[in-house]
DNA sequence: GGCGGATGTGGTATCGATACCATACCAACC
DNA sequence: GGTTGGTATGGTATCGATACCACATCCGCC
């Protein structure tokens, strides 16, 4: 559309009287500008309904007061409760964000990377697919980076003990009496899978038991993988409790359950990792991560490293995690008890 | 840290011994180059690591090859499949999105819409909120824009048919036997709600009943919402049908029913507005938007009006809602029919 | 009376790329 | 043999702002 020469510095300074470089000032409140000459220069602004170009100033000051937040997966609410934790903290040191889902897609966060580092951002916050690369890129770059979520080597990383989470969960099944529990899993390579998985296998084997290790299963960290799971374990065992690695996965779960007719917890038992503010008041018993404290750290020390308060480094800030328990489990009692394999 | 000079296009020029215009026609695809130039550009690009620089690059072309999706609420899966279908059609034209959410908060809209502005984004679609300040802000600054799901005046407009949907859901009730029907709405505000307000009253009236309007609620467009509007409702009255008019507002009627103990469709029928990936096989009779198309379509006319292909109007296109039937409803038999109001 | 610092404003070069114009070669063609 | 047009490359100005350096007042104070 005819889109004439947008108004710029030059046509305010003309119309205040002023050099552009008084106009800058204005802008930025920077140096000393009388009273008199900043409200001409203000009122120009106004009349001229002036937008200082973004691009122009980025580029001679080579700062573009922006992060980026690559995160894995935006439809589960976990990411957008972290989300608004690095808004805030960002928002605080007016640093805005780039919001960017990469669907657990390697292409995509190539892609993503690609682009906003061609856009100068002053930092990235990523949670990584499937190896390094990217994240070896931005370094390479200088551009600071802060890993979160998943643990990577050689890199700052903030993410919540999983592990421990996870181990809390199993020993809290335990102790209800529960010795068949099957874990539904995300896919294998994801290392808070791992990690979690660990976390269950520590809890069984100081306990005494050895895992069923044809109950351990691994899908996809979706409602989908969770219900396929489900459907999976039931056809051919009968735990006493069900382990849902994540939220989602604990949402298949759910509905899987539903329409099998089985209840929770009369029927079987559920813990899970995290909340679904979908169900305003959940029953489940969760270990949950505090996604917005995750999201304020990693923005604050992303923001550190940027400004220079603290040197980039390979720290490993871990968060704990809160074991919050509700009504998914029943006790196991003997009479019923099976034995454990 | 220690951020020297970032490499240059001068430095890939200087390293292949030619003009940095011979480089920047070989990352552009631009005018003739000898294969011979170009494998040795292509190779100093490469082993100096070289990273065009965007905000130089827009500000010379006056392209960022940028749009900005501004919607109302990441958390409610529609969204992310209204941004896939927008992604689609903007990567196939080599276009970028920057996705902000701005949580319903007016504040936060005008405050991204300024900071997208400054950063000379290529176009907007936006979800408006609360009038039509920051629509018409865009506008002045010549900045193409189009309004995605919420009617509005004066502008180019993409959205669904809300009001037919609930037409249809509500003409569907009423055939099996429904005459008292709860409609849990979203904000009065929020025109999505007033249109799907208006089609459920249409359907009404054109059989001849009077809505009761003691069975019309508002509340947010939330699980919350929905939750607090059930425990309302069910108070006073025993309405045999309930109308969630989103997704979310049904997610939290079906906690709060399964809190009562009641049970769909068993208990008491239910219908809303879209689906919930979050249960994968979902039992809902619901009309279903579509929210690839809408983002699809969305963006496809505004990447026209970019590129001058389309001129700006007042555009409204209105997408149609699918009706899908399943599980949610039962007919009322004559013997427990109650009388109309 | 001169000096130092606070106050207020401007000129010019520059950020890193591309637009635009210019040049030069070579082959084909009438 | 000169014209035409495709091929290939370069020089310079410029996008819109800020960095950096300069300069001019004015005030207070030793």
């Amino acid at each position: 559309m005819a889109k004439k020469r947008a108004t710029t510095i030059h046509d305010v300074a003309r119309r205040a009287g002023v050099a552009p470089i008084t106009v800058s000032r204005v802008i930025n409140n920077s140096s000393y500008i009388s009273a008199e000459t900043r409200a001409r220069v203000e009122a120009a602004i106004e009349e001229l309904h002036y937008v200082p170009n973004g691009l122009s100033r980025s580029l001679r000051s080579k700062k573009t007061n922006t992060i980026a937040l690559l995160v894995s997966d935006i439809t589960n609410p976990f990411w957008p409760a972290v989300t608004r934790g690095v808004e805030d903290a960002s928002s605080e040191r007016a640093v805005n964000v780039v919001l960017c889902n990469t669907d657990e897609n390697p292409e995509k966060l190539e892609n993503y990377v690609n682009v906003l580092l061609q856009r100068q951002m002053d930092g990235f916050l990523l949670v990584p697919i499937q190896g390094d690369a990217e994240v070896r890129t931005i370094q390479r770059q200088q551009v600071p980076i802060v890993v979160v979520d998943r643990l990577l080597p050689e890199v700052d990383v903030v993410r919540s003990d999983s592990e421990s989470g996870a181990y809390e969960l199993t020993r809290y099944l335990l102790e209800l009496g529960h010795r068949e529990i099957a874990m539904l899993c995300g896919p294998f390579e994801i290392i808070t899978t791992q990690q979690r998985l660990a976390g269950f296998r520590r809890a069984m084997q100081e306990a005494g038991f050895v895992p069923n290790e044809n109950l351990i299963f691994f899908g996809q960290y979706r409602p989908e993988g969770g219900y396929a799971m489900t459907m999976d374990v039931l056809k051919s065992a009968r735990p006493t409790a069900l382990f849902a690695v994540n939220n989602f996965i604990a949402a298949g779960v759910l509905s899987a359950l539903d329409e099998l007719g089985l209840r929770v917890p009369e029927d079987i038992s559920l813990v899970a990792f995290d909340d679904l503010p979908i169900f305003p008041r959940s029953f489940l018993t969760v270990a949950a991560q505090r996604p917005y404290e995750l999201g304020w750290r990693a923005a604050s020390l992303l923001l550190d490293i940027i400004d220079g308060s603290t040197k980039p480094a390979t720290r490993d800030t871990v968060l704990p995690v809160d074991l919050l328990v509700r009504d998914s489990c029943l006790p196991i009692v003997p009479a019923e008890g099976k034995l454990t394999t």
